[in-house]
DNA sequence: TGAATATATGAACAATTATTCATATATTCA
DNA sequence: TGAATATATGAATAATTGTTCATATATTCA
């Protein structure tokens, strides 16, 4: 952000408009964690892991495989998935299997892609 | 991605999984088309745009005056919303007013607040 | 115990992108 | 017509980020 910048350079067009929607506004934090959230759906290779877990729950390697990817870049991929509660994970031995979370996931990707679809 | 990188190196776990699940997978243009839909929500700026236009239909100076941003600043943002079909506008003489295109958006907000709150 | 395997992770590099600044375009109105 | 205003846009810069590579950790099993 410009810190030069004064908004009161603006003629505002409408002012009561704007302390109207102003205070109608989610505070900055939450502005700020949808945009993360968001964020974490925005990359082909994480929506890719996505789509796998949609159909069930899968070990690092076997989406590695599907998703024509290494299991490193997977498991950063993971990672991040796992910061924002998108996936959960449970070990078995050696492998580490990874499901969807909870049905928020689902739900986001059904409203994506009908909004995709609507064009 | 690392071309060299091959999958047959992997001892996949469960190849069955790995062959039934792939060929479920949406086509690759609709994920990329997904993760650029997502994309758009997954910026600061860009969803403090969309809040204001949750509330009702605003112009250039005004979104830029109640997010504390510059013209310049939201007008690039409005190009990569409208782009994406997020966004619609009028033109009144000098005036360019935006709202929102569909209800995909308000529902694409809810469903990720929802799934914000509820951790 | 030691080799093999699955996954995780840190660092580096390359690519993407948001903002700024300068400027262009479009419209109004005196 | 020309000044003022609203918006748009191109280029440059700074910051973010995804993948790779090397390596670390954890687990199994011979």
């Amino acid at each position: 952000m410009n810190e030069e910048y004064n908004n009161e350079d603006l003629q505002v067009v409408d002012e009561e408009k704007v302390l109207r929607v102003k205070s109608t506004l989610p505070k900055d934090e939450l502005i700020f964690d949808l945009a993360e959230l968001f964020k974490v759906f925005g990359d082909s290779t994480r929506m890719k892991i996505i789509c796998t877990l949609l159909e069930e729950e899968l070990c690092v390697g076997d989406i590695a495989c599907i998703t024509n990817s290494t299991p490193s870049a997977i498991s950063h991929q993971l990672r991040v998935l796992k910061q924002s509660k998108l996936v959960k994970y449970r070990k078995d031995g050696k492998v580490v299997y990874y499901s969807l979370d909870d049905d928020h996931v689902k739900q986001i990707f059904e409203k994506g892609r009908e909004h995709i679809e609507e064009i």
